[in-house]
DNA sequence: ACGTGCCAGGAAAGCGCTTACCTCTGGAGG
DNA sequence: CCTCCAGAGGTAAGCGCTTTCCTGGCACGT
């Protein structure tokens, strides 16, 4: 492993100037030593050490993401517009799957914090666990104290730059678009409880039933995991419950294309026999049949605006939070009720 | 920012005392001592410096993986196994998204390096490019010079350790499925002819005409982008240039996802007047409509063997090669052709 | 009583870089 | 001819840790 020393040695030359040329400093070093270092360096494949590198200058380039699961659509869009932004900027991403474990994601946010990343950007649904939430918290900002940014994508807590979808007025939209289709009772299939995500959602379907002065139900809830398979069980035990159900909303699309491989299988026909709206609008969503209804969120635009408000400038004044805009998707799972 | 030496201050202790508890070193320290020192650790929030670590210490912990897209549910799927791998041996993962540029690739090579990983993956088709595979290739034993490990998925060119998916199989067990349900004449479309990827796939296909005397044909090929849009696209000019055509082979389960778009668009039935077949066989390929005939490829599982791979102890010999098994999956988007 | 080991703990030498500061040119200006 | 200064290069002090080696006690053996 050749080293910087190394190089100065075959070159002839001292440290201070092989570092100056390889970073390109803006102190002048003459033509005819810059070539015989370039040489050296080439002649050794001398690659700097980064960490050491770190250690000298005292700025961090590379930033950290915590995402619950990046192989998950929703999450998978979400970081690619993080990535796009961070590689324009010219840094390093480091991505960590917490596979939505709490403790991990801890462990992560320590572990980033250790190797002086820039910024923190956490993705994915907050827990309603007080003690959890408080030691994420107290963490973050310890994190932030020494000078590092964050962002948070989808969760309330932390003081620091948000950007918050609007899971409960998705929710209201959802629910209120069946609503108007004609459907009274809402079977719905939702994440596990223990995620903000989840609850927010719901709250927002809650609130339409009671705006519609409870002509509409939405009490039939199965909770699953936020997934395919989770979807699929859910939608069973549903329709297993609640006999002539009209429509279903899922949580999020997953659960959703859950929810139409099992209608499928019991050869329930969507819309023309249940509706159903599912959450998100992952890339996918349109190109199952029916084609899927749903609430969207848009995704890689989210990435972009968090990576960019934890690499704007210090200068901009204080804690940002940006609402990201749900908007209804009516496509080809939803229609008016099937009169009996 | 607390450091090891403030700890120490605080607690009246050297600093080789607090290093030593921190990282429970073999060497003993006395209860007293590790007590105030914990206290001052707490107090302080004292968070490592892990770049002055890795400094410090020789090893190497965190491993790269460069992927072409991890959004992209093939590559998702092996990030998924990768990374699962990896958390089990208690390792960091850095991913870096090359976006099938050569040239970020090869820088990513260069910062992996850098940084120090322990190995790195490389995980997506290589390139028809002998300048870059030559500095990919050169780049790569450098690295693994000084000590790194690499492994690389689906591609041939370099020497240490890989896993090579049977793509030419592949292509040779969609073409023969086709063949045997009685179609003649298949449309492909294909990934970008600079992809090792695309041409290994496509002369499986061939060689299956070959070996059924051409009474088989793969003749009319259309290149365009891996994905969905590219599918898309693709099928449209197939459609247009090929009357009567009665089979597609897609070369991954996007651009089959994108075919089926165009398909049901132009409202051809699948797979009553067209068969289509894709590869790779995506989680989501299950649930589209029709259900996607495929060739399978065990993703999950690539990623983890590649992990292990680089993960195991390198007194093992050598450089391993190891193939991923490709088998063919018939579901519903294939039939015996429409008889005109 | 004195040597002999052992053990807890500290001193200090790095790890591979960056950079503030110093030194030594040589040429311009008086 | 001397002074002064700018430019080119080097010296060395860190950055925050780890770890080797050393020291000073202490309990033990004789």
């Amino acid at each position: 492993m050749a080293t910087l020393a190394d190089v100065a040695r075959r070159a002839g030359v001292s440290t201070a100037t092989v570092s100056r040329i390889i970073n390109n400093s803006p102190k002048p070093v003459g033509e005819a030593l810059r070539e015989r270092v370039l040489a050296a360096v080439a002649e050794l494949q001398f690659v700097p050490n980064a960490n050491a590198q770190q250690l000298a200058r005292a700025d961090r380039t590379a930033v950290g993401v915590v995402v619950h699961d990046v192989s998950d659509p929703y999450f998978a869009e979400i970081t690619r517009g993080l990535q796009r932004v961070a590689t324009e900027h010219g840094r390093l991403v480091i991505i960590c799957n917490s596979y939505r474990d709490p403790e991990r994601e801890l462990a992560y946010v320590d572990l980033l914090h250790a190797h002086q990343t820039a910024a923190i950007v956490l993705a994915g649904s907050g827990y309603h666990d007080a003690p959890i939430t408080a030691r994420l918290d107290r963490k973050l900002r310890l994190y932030e104290d020494t000078g590092g940014r964050v962002a948070v994508i989808g969760r309330h807590q932390h003081a620091g730059d948000a950007i918050v979808p609007e899971n409960e007025h998705g929710g209201w939209l959802a629910a209120d678009a069946l609503y108007r289709l004609g459907h009274t009772t809402i079977g719905v299939i939702a994440g596990p409880r223990h995620l903000t995500t989840t609850t927010d959602r719901l709250s927002g379907l809650r609130r339409a039933a009671r705006d519609h002065g409870h002509r509409l139900t939405t009490r039939h809830i199965e909770y699953a995991d936020f997934g395919r398979d989770g979807g699929m069980a859910a939608t069973s035990t549903l329709l297993d419950r609640i006999p002539g159900l009209t429509a279903i909303a899922a949580l999020n699309d997953s659960m959703a294309v859950g929810a139409l491989a099992c209608l499928r299988a019991r050869g329930i026909d969507v819309p023309g026999r249940v509706s159903l709206i599912g959450f998100d609008d992952m890339p996918i969503s349109v190109d199952v049949t029916p084609a899927l209804s749903t609430v969207r969120l848009p995704l890689e635009e989210i990435g972009v605006r968090a990576m960019s408000l934890v690499l704007r400038s210090p200068a901009t004044d204080g804690p940002q939070v940006e609402h990201a805009e749900a908007t209804l998707v009516l496509r080809d799972s939803t229609a008016g009720p099937y009169s009996a």
